[in-house]
DNA sequence: CACACGTGGGT
DNA sequence: TACCCAAGTGT
C-alpha cells in the first residue's frame, strides 16, 4: 500500500484490510473482486491484484508465512527492490540496504550535494550498502532513520535544515543549498489521460450493484470513446475486470 | 532505461 | 489555480 502512496492515506486502509484478512492464507481465500473492492480508492489497483497474488504465492510456496530471504521475497508478485528489503530488514531484522524515495533524496543532498536525486537506479542500493553500519540492529535503524529524515526534515519542498541532525556534514547545505537542477522525469498529465479513464471505469465496476453491468452502460458519455474502450480492454488484460459477452464486472 | 500505472492532499 | 509529490513495480 505504501508504494507511491502517502503514509497518512494508507493507515486507515491498512487497518481495515488487516481486520478483514489478518494473514496471507486468509487473504488468499478471498475473491479478486472482494480484494479490489476493499482496495477502494487507494490508487494503482494493480497493487491489490499483486498483493492478493502474493498471498496466494506465500500460501502455496511458503506455508502461509512471508519469507525472510530477499530473493524469495523478490519472487513474489508486486514485491520489488524496496519492499523485499523493507520486509527483510524491518520485519525480520536482517541487514540490507532499504532505499525509498526519501532515502534517495537524503543521499542526494547529504552525500552528493545535489538538491534532487537522480532517477532511481540500482546504484542507490550500492551507495546505501556502503554507508550501512555493520551491526544488524544499527543497520535497520540507519535505514529507518534515512527514510524518516527524508519524510520529516529533508523534505522535497521545504527542507528544514535548521533542525537537521546532518547539518554539520551535509554536502548540499555546505555548498549553500544550490539549485542543481532536477533530472527526474516529469509526471505525466493526469487530466484527460488513459489512467484517468481506467480509474473512472474501475470506480464504476467497484460500485456496480448488482454486477455485472452491460458494457454499453460503462461511461457512455466519456469524452473519448476510443480511450474508454482502451481503458476497458487494458483493465481486462490486467485482470482487473472480466467481460462475458456484452457484460462486464470485477473478476469473479 | 523509459514509460505506464491512481488518487488526493499540500503549496 | 495549477502544479508538485507520494515507504515503487513490471514491462
Amino acid at each position: 500500500m505504501l508504494q507511491q502512496t502517502p503514509v497518512t492515506r494508507v493507515i486507515p486502509h491498512l487497518e481495515a484490510w488487516l481486520d478483514r484478512w489478518p494473514t496471507p492464507p486468509v487473504m488468499a481465500a478471498a475473491s479478486t473482486a472482494d480484494v479490489v473492492r476493499q482496495w477502494a480508492n487507494l490508487g494503482y489497483p494493480r497493487r491489490a491484484l499483486w498483493l492478493h497474488r502474493a498471498a496466494v504465492e506465500v500460501t502455496a510456496r511458503h506455508g502461509g508465512v512471508v519469507p525472510r530471504d530477499v530473493d524469495a521475497l523478490l519472487a513474489l508478485s508486486g514485491i520489488g527492490d524496496y519492499t523485499a528489503r523493507a520486509v527483510a530488514v524491518f520485519a525480520y531484522g536482517d541487514r540490507h540496504p532499504v532505499v525509498d524515495t526519501n532515502t534517495r533524496r537524503v543521499l542526494a543532498r547529504a552525500v552528493e550535494g545535489r538538491a534532487q536525486p537522480s532517477p532511481p537506479s540500482r546504484r542507490d542500493l550500492t551507495l546505501m550498502e556502503s554507508l550501512l553500519p555493520a551491526d544488524d540492529v544499527d543497520a535497520a535503524a540507519f535505514n529507518a532513520g534515512a527514510m524518516e529524515l527524508g519524510a520529516t526534515v529533508c523534505t522535497a519542498r521545504s527542507p528544514r535544515c535548521e533542525i537537521c541532525p546532518l547539518a554539520g556534514t551535509c554536502a548540499w547545505l555546505a555548498a549553500g543549498r544550490p539549485d542543481t537542477g532536477d533530472a527526474r522525469r516529469r509526471q505525466a498529465t493526469y487530466e484527460g489521460s488513459d489512467r484517468q479513464a481506467r480509474g473512472a471505469v474501475l470506480r464504476l465496476l467497484r460500485d456496480a450493484t448488482p454486477a455485472p453491468v452491460p458494457l454499453d452502460t460503462v461511461l457512455p458519455d466519456w469524452p473519448d470513446a476510443q480511450q474508454r474502450d482502451r481503458a476497458i480492454d487494458s483493465l481486462i488484460a490486467d485482470g482487473l475486470a472480466e467481460a462475458d459477452g456484452e457484460w462486464i464486472s470485477l473478476p469473479r
